[in-house]
DNA sequence: AAAGCGCTATACAGACCTGTCTAGTGCTAC
DNA sequence: GTAGCACTAGACAGGTCTGTATAGCGCTTT
């Protein structure tokens, strides 16, 4: 969970009768709506779980609706930055390329893959919201299209790859929260052949999956 | 949404007093399980939505509960059936073979997709219904292992190629509900490429995309 | 025709959730 | 030191949902 401003002592305390902010509202928000979807994300909960009373919610956003909107906006400004920015990444390779991208499932501040299957079982219940995810995957996809073209694949063939890229990173993390991380680091090399269908560099290989035993170690 | 009992003309009509029959809770809820995710199986929403009082549920179900085990039961038993069955088929090539995977996306008796998405998300906030999942996915992993295995592939190479392929379409069908039919099947022969590491022959690729045409264009 | 069986409807208690209204708290500025 | 600002608390009305108790309906059996 995220932690609560108040006890966050690196930021300044709260004056007054403040107890919570509106960003911790939003946080708490964003947690609940990965963890149990659109539906549970009650304004009661927020407030119990913050220990504040739920009616100090109504000085913060009009209602329910304002608060799903200001967490959708969040997503969509700060969820796609990390994986733009790696695709458009200059690599000497396209395996190299592909490593780039993997840093994006790697590292949890480049990309928060949670969020994203929050937001995408959401818009399956709401057309706003699969509006907005569809821009944004188009909008992804583009910079993996255009990362595959720079290496020298034709059009058709670079789409193609992007989307197998892109949707199989997905369909993982959706469908396979557990796998161990030993075996999940061991097939990275076979998973850039099949990518890219060419052979990586040992020191490509070497660098992802020492990235990957870092960050992975931790959980 | 499923047709209720009582407005089959296939089926015998429904006698006495009775108006609509465990089946139609369960279709019912089943539907709502997909659109809208657990936590909107309502059993008020399910008696409005058929025209019925809401406590003639509690003649065929204990409580929520029950229904919501038997919604997981069902799927566990039916939705892995066409896609092991597929998997098992033999085929002269593992272009043909990847092929006959493609046919569980794309008719809807041999695989339901939309009702795995609703699972995963409900399993991802209930351990129970995560087990079961995590079990499922293992079966038809091992089933997908065995048909690249059985076309020449080494295991590990095998095995790769069974997460890419089918996470690959898991997150497909998640995050991308309509791309035109016409740009899906033009990328049919370039996903098997990526896939098998071959080149398809021309009969396969016409098979699976008359398929495809056949199927889709109804939506 | 009366009793029984299988299913459905109404009514109720109680939990949960939203949004509003009003009063209250603890700083800050004058 | 008191007036005001920024936020919080409590109480209320009203809607939603679950589960139970009890009565009712329509067919079948005798």
């Amino acid at each position: 969970m995220t932690v609560l401003h108040r006890n966050d002592p690196s930021r300044a305390p709260l004056t007054g009768n403040i107890k919570v902010t509106r960003e911790d509202w939003l946080a708490q928000a964003r947690d609940l709506l990965i963890s149990h979807g659109v539906t549970q994300v009650k304004i009661l909960l927020l407030a119990e779980a913050m220990g504040v009373s739920r009616s100090s919610f109504y000085w913060y956003f009009k209602d329910r609706a304002e608060l799903l909107g200001a967490l959708l906006d969040s997503w969509a400004t700060d969820n796609s930055a990390g994986i733009l920015a790696m695709a458009a990444r200059p690599a000497p390779t396209i395996t190299a390329a592909v490593c780039n991208i993997f840093r994006c499932v790697i590292e949890p501040d480049l990309y928060n893959m949670p969020a994203d299957f929050a937001v995408r079982a959401w818009a399956r219940s709401d057309a706003d919201v699969a509006a907005k995810v569809a821009h944004t995957d188009a909008m992804r996809l583009d910079a993996l299209s255009q990362m595959f073209a720079r290496h020298g694949f034709d059009p058709r063939e670079a789409e193609t790859r992007a989307y197998v890229l892109y949707y199989m990173q997905i369909g993982y993390d959706f469908a396979m929260q557990d796998e161990p991380v030993a075996t999940r680091i061991a097939r990275i090399p076979h998973y850039l052949q099949v990518f890219t269908g060419q052979v990586p560099r040992a020191e490509e290989v070497a660098e992802i999956t020492a990235l990957g035993h870092r960050y992975w170690r931790e959980r």
